[in-house]
RNA sequence: GGGCGAUUAGCUCAGGUGGCUAGAGCGCAGCUCUGAUAAAGCUGAGGUCCCUGGUUCAAGUCCAGGAUCGCCCA
């Protein structure tokens, strides 16, 4: 029979853990995992795709760690877990890393660059880019022990992927959910091209405007509604203004509305010469008008302003007018002047004239409004500050993301947003004539670089000569701009597609209800709010390399026609434009731009073409559950399981939802695509900083893995801090884990071996025990360990459900501390009876916690699990530990139960024992005759370990009261000469022991002893009856006292004398 | 500017529904133990539980406001 490997007390995990990983791709060990519960409920894990052209760092590791830990924990619980690889290959991330490889500068546009490469190269780099780290991604994988099939991996760039992305759009066409409508983007206008959100943030630059306040005049009813309700006379038929500040006059002639906050304190002023009124905020009129030339004629809310000069309030969509209520309210105010103006009688205001206030550039297309100044979020957008504006907003939704949000609220006529500049910044024909065809840029004489300061003027001093200036100020504030070329960007007006999931709003959080968040927090707090506010999403970019937009449109009519798969296109072509069957061939192998634009039909005299843009690479992700598994939209597959980062509550989490949401969003089987999710926080430095290449406090995960191995790292992600909380990543925590987990762990099965081949011990002998030998050898202590594994297993089980995964690590810690400890600390002697009869129930016991705390840690560290379980494992039993199952707990007997009490209790006397003689100043190798134990304890099974690890002859249990100040404990410190020789022999033994472990001895080394006393004949007279005792425990062979010889050995002390000892080791 | 989370010992972190004389590990100091251990045990020092108010018999915990850090979004 076969003996244990022997295993070396210094590991070199590194090595250990490779060979383990080349066992398991050896014998397909994960295959086998799923193999094996082929016919068993399934388990659905959803990978989340990483984009590949970047190496994995520390933060993949930790993201994986978790998705890799749930997924065995499930598998050893019995299910078939699918584990599918994912790649997400589209997006801008891939474009820059390949403008960056061919080396394209700053100076010039990059669309430009893109188009003098050409397209199809540019897309062909984009594809060969999201390849290039496949390998090192699949390698540290591997390394790390992440279980996952690269074979079936989905890419979100494959024909058949990007096919089925398609089918989806053409199912939320076919719901009324897809549109095209008009984003507000961060736009250059020197190269004709959105900025990316990252790209913006690394432009702003402190710049000084030109502001305005500017005179915005009401409308002549307005105006007598106004002065009617301040008793102002209208006989002077003075003017009343509203006065709002801009920093960008050039987007004046893009006005629309003017916001109010309802809430807000607002004055009419007069102008104490020419009679004009002004409106303005409470706060702000002292400083912006003066006390000199103005005095306040009346005080007035935002909401009552709104009650007397509206004049559209029949057109307000009642809903939004319900939430500006409901905030009214929570502020305190009344809206019933509002309200009551508003009670649905239409006729009562048809003879008003259009528009609150007059278009300052008059066009007349416009309906120009006051509006109430809140977002969708029922947020307020306009400032009522004391430093700064006017409390009123020029609203131009050409040129702001919340303008636009702002007055889509109310802009329920549909009027088409006026936007009076080209995509090339230069004024167009929705403009007034004295700025068409003139630029917003002007170059700065000293740099060459744009600004607006020309014309700002422009614009202005046609405002003054209107007499709509009151006047301008100079007005400093970080600007984004160009990173690559310094030039002003703009907030831009852009056609774009969108997925009106504002529409299914409820339905989302509907959805959301069903599924379990953790941490908690998430689902209501971050991820719920988002949900709340849910605006439609833009799924369209201005880009290269994406999924194409399966839009074919007829530019005269508007027509669309929504492509869901490539045998559609096919009828397409094979019906209206037979010539192209060759190029659609083409395109079935590689459906991305350009190849895919020339793919055009004639139907019905109708010219259609594509649409150019490609889809946002978000939605390509969100939509895997179809995508990946290649089914129809309307049986998506549902996770179990999915494990991302934070910010993934915007990304995946949120587009996976968003999908599946609208894709069911009219049956009533509701679905979400995940019903429980692991949402981790980010990995920082052990400073608390975010890690990134420029601050250079990245790790990189290899040095780690080579130095403690993947285990370790992995222990120490898990058991930190609890999952979710941002990690502070400090190497010393790992070396921690290792010293205060692994290696007792690993020490304790070190010592098992030893033992068990040093006493020819094999599994099949352990296996034959029979229940006779174990009656007779078991100990009280064996079955206590037992019970604390049980105790161990159930709360286990408990916190992994929970998925409170560190307190799951601190439990097995704790046991294993328990198992070093406690139980083989105090039962050492039992390995070690050579000749005697073996103590099978000592090395059951140890065996069986081993292969236990193996099977319990295989979900978080794979592979010394393994490894544990390798040598540990009898013939028959599973393959491989990752092939078995969860161990599940036995209940606890009443036995068992006071046996774990019996055990607290006698340890907390040792405790006390130990501070009692150290305040008596006794060496416990000093034995002692009594202890005294109060009654309150139960020590009927571990009195002998209590006596043994205190080192006393005898313990006594006595009623409390009769313990000196009640305590629980107390010693007899009396020493007698029988006593007093024991001690002197252990702590002869000790220094002998001390010295062969100096020397450099074997544990299983026979010596032989010389001794020279020295002339201390006491202490040799003490010592010399306890000569057998001594060299049994030391193995010393012979005992030789021979003063005629000149000892070349060691002086050692003994109570305060001083002997010559030498050791040496001999055969026998 | 808005949202979410965090703030507890020198460091890393625990502390459901208020009952705490606030804990653990590491580190530090002293002592002890050792036929597995790079270990382990005991004792000790070390805290305005971020701040300010409030509710309560009672607040680390609940409420309001603020500060700092991190993340997400503008």
């Amino acid at each position: 029979m076969n003996s244990f490997k022997p295993v070396s007390n210094r590991p070199n995990f590194n090595q250990i853990e490779s060979e383990i990983i080349k066992f398991w791709q050896t014998n397909k060990i994960f295959e086998k995992s799923i193999e094996l519960r082929e016919s068993a409920e399934e388990f659905v894990f959803f990978e989340g795709p990483p984009t590949a052209n970047g190496k994995p760092g520390v933060h993949h590791v930790l993201a994986r760690t978790f998705k890799d830990l749930v997924c065995r924990y499930q598998t050893m619980k019995g299910k078939k877990v699918v584990r599918n690889a994912g790649w997400d290959e589209h997006g801008l991330p891939v474009e820059i890393e390949v403008e960056k490889s061919q080396g394209f500068t700053n100076e010039r546009s990059k669309k430009e660059q893109i188009e003098e490469l050409g397209i199809e190269r540019f897309n062909e780099l984009c594809g060969e880019s999201t390849k290039k780290y496949i390998d090192e991604w699949e390698k540290l994988t591997e390394r790390m022990a992440y279980w996952v099939n690269f074979d079936n991996a989905y890419k979100t760039s494959s024909p058949q992927y990007i096919e089925k992305v398609w089918s989806i759009l053409k199912s939320l066409n076919d719901k009324n959910l897809l549109y095209k409508g008009n984003k507000v983007v961060p736009w250059a206008c020197d190269s004709g091209t959105v900025v990316s959100q990252a790209e913006v943030a690394q432009g702003y630059k402190d710049v000084i405007d030109e502001s305005a306040y500017v005179k915005f005049k009401l409308t002549e009813s307005a105006t007598k509604s106004l002065k009617e309700k301040f008793g102002i006379s209208n006989e002077d038929e003075s003017p009343v203004y509203m006065l709002a500040w801009t920093t960008t006059p050039w987007t004046l002639p893009s006005n629309m509305a003017l916001a109010i906050g309802p809430e807000i304190e607002y004055v009419i002023c007069k102008n104490k010469e020419n009679n004009e009124y002004i409106i303005i905020s409470q706060k702000r009129w002292k400083v912006v008008l003066g006390e000199t030339d103005w005095e306040i004629a009346g005080s007035l809310r935002g909401d009552t302003i709104m009650s007397i000069v509206q004049t559209n309030l029949s057109k307000i969509f009642e809903k939004e007018l319900e939430l500006d209520q409901q905030k009214a309210k929570e502020n305190g105010f009344s809206w019933e002047e509002y309200s009551e103006r508003f009670d649905g009688d239409e006729s009562k205001h048809s003879s008003l004239p259009k528009g609150d206030y007059l278009g300052i550039f008059g066009n007349q297309l416009n309906y120009y409004s006051i509006i109430a100044g809140y977002l969708y979020s029922g947020l307020p957008f306009v400032e009522d500050s004391e430093t700064t504006g006017t409390g009123i907003v020029h609203i131009a939704p050409a040129f702001g993301s919340d303008d636009l949000e702002c007055f889509s609220r109310f802009n329920r006529m549909e009027q088409e947003t006026i936007c009076a500049v080209s995509p090339n910044g230069v004024f167009n024909e929705q403009a007034p004539d004295f700025l068409k065809g003139q630029s917003i840029f002007n170059d700065n004489k000293k740099t060459g670089l744009q600004e607006f300061i020309r014309i700002n003027k422009v614009v202005c001093n046609k405002l003054t000569e209107k007499g709509l200036l009151l006047k301008t100020e100079k007005y400093e504030h970080s600007y984004p701009h160009n990173w690559r070329t310094n030039n002003p960007l703009i907030y831009y007006l852009r056609p774009s597609w969108y997925v009106a999931t504002s529409k299914v709003r409820e339905q989302l959080i509907e959805a959301n209800k069903n599924i379990n968040w953790y941490p908690e927090h998430i689902k209501e707090g971050r991820f719920g709010q988002w949900l709340e506010n849910n605006i439609d999403w833009s799924i369209s970019r201005e880009r290269f390399w994406g999924t194409p937009l399966p839009i074919w449109v007829n530019e005269k009519t508007g027509q669309i026609q929504i492509i869901g798969s490539f045998d559609e296109l096919e009828e397409k072509i094979n019906q209206f434009n037979p010539g192209q069957k060759d190029l659609l061939k083409k395109v079935k192998e590689n459906p991305h731009k350009p190849l895919i634009d020339q793919l055009e039909w004639e139907e019905n005299g109708e010219k259609f073409k594509r649409v150019p843009e490609v889809l946002d690479c978000w939605f390509d992700s969100g939509s895997m559950p179809v995508a990946a598994y290649g089914t129809e939209p309307e049986n998506f597959k549902t996770a179990d399981y999915i494990c991302e980062a934070i910010d993934q509550t915007r990304g995946w989490f949120y587009s996976l939802l968003a999908i599946a949401v609208s894709l069911s969003s009219e049956t009533n089987n509701l679905r979400s695509p995940y019903k429980n999710v692991l949402c981790l926080g980010h990995i920082l430095d052990k400073d608390g900083q975010k890690m990134s290449k420029s601050k250079g406090n990245v790790l990189n995960p290899w040095d780690l893995f080579e130095k403690y191995g993947a285990d370790p790292v992995r222990w120490y992600m898990i058991s930190a801090v609890s999952a979710g909380q941002p990690i502070r990543f400090d190497i010393d925590g790992i070396a921690e884990v290792m010293r205060r987990f692994i290696l007792p762990l690993w020490n304790t099965y070190a010592f098992f071996v030893l033992y068990a081949n040093l006493d020819k011990i094999t599994n099949q002998a352990l296996q034959e025990v029979t229940e006779e030998q174990l009656k007779q050898q078991v100990q009280p202590i064996d079955i206590w360990i037992t019970a604390r594994l049980n105790q161990t297993q159930k709360q286990i089980n408990e916190e992994f459900e929970k998925f409170e995964f560190a307190k799951v690590a601190q439990l097995i810690e704790k046991f294993v501390d328990d198992l070093s400890n406690v139980w083989v600390r105090s039962n050492r002697s039992r390995f070690w009876n050579i000749g005697n009869s073996l103590d099978y129930s000592a090395y059951l016991t140890l065996h069986t916690c081993l292969v236990a705390v193996a099977k319990m840690s295989a979900p978080f560290s794979p592979l010394i699990s393994e490894e544990i379980y390798q040598n540990l494992k009898s013939v028959d039993s599973p393959e491989s530990i990752h092939l078995g199952n969860w161990v599940e707990a036995n209940e606890l007997s009443e036995f068992e139960n006071n046996l774990l009490k019996q055990m607290e209790a006698a340890l907390e006397i040792i405790n006390i024992g130990r501070s009692l003689r150290q305040e008596a100043k006794i060496k416990i190798r000093q034995p002692l005759a009594q202890i005294f134990v109060s009654d309150e304890f139960d020590v009927q099974y571990f009195a002998d370990l209590i006596l043994q690890e205190l080192n006393i002859k005898e313990l006594l249990v006595i009623p409390a009261s009769e313990l000196d100040n009640n305590l629980k404990a107390q010693l007899n410190t009396e020493i007698n000469p029988a006593l007093k020789a024991e001690g002197l022999a252990r702590e002869f033994i000790h220094s002998i022991q001390n010295l062969r472990k100096s020397s450099g001895f074997e544990v299983s080394d026979r010596i032989e002893l010389q001794i020279d006393f020295m002339n201390n004949h006491e202490l040799a007279e003490l010592i010399r009856p306890k000569k057998e005792y001594i060299m049994n425990e030391v193995l010393a062979l012979a005992w030789l006292e021979d003063a005629s010889v000149k000892l070349e050995g060691k002086k050692i002390k003994l109570d305060g004398f001083e002997i010559n000892l030498l050791i040496s080791k001999v055969n026998y």
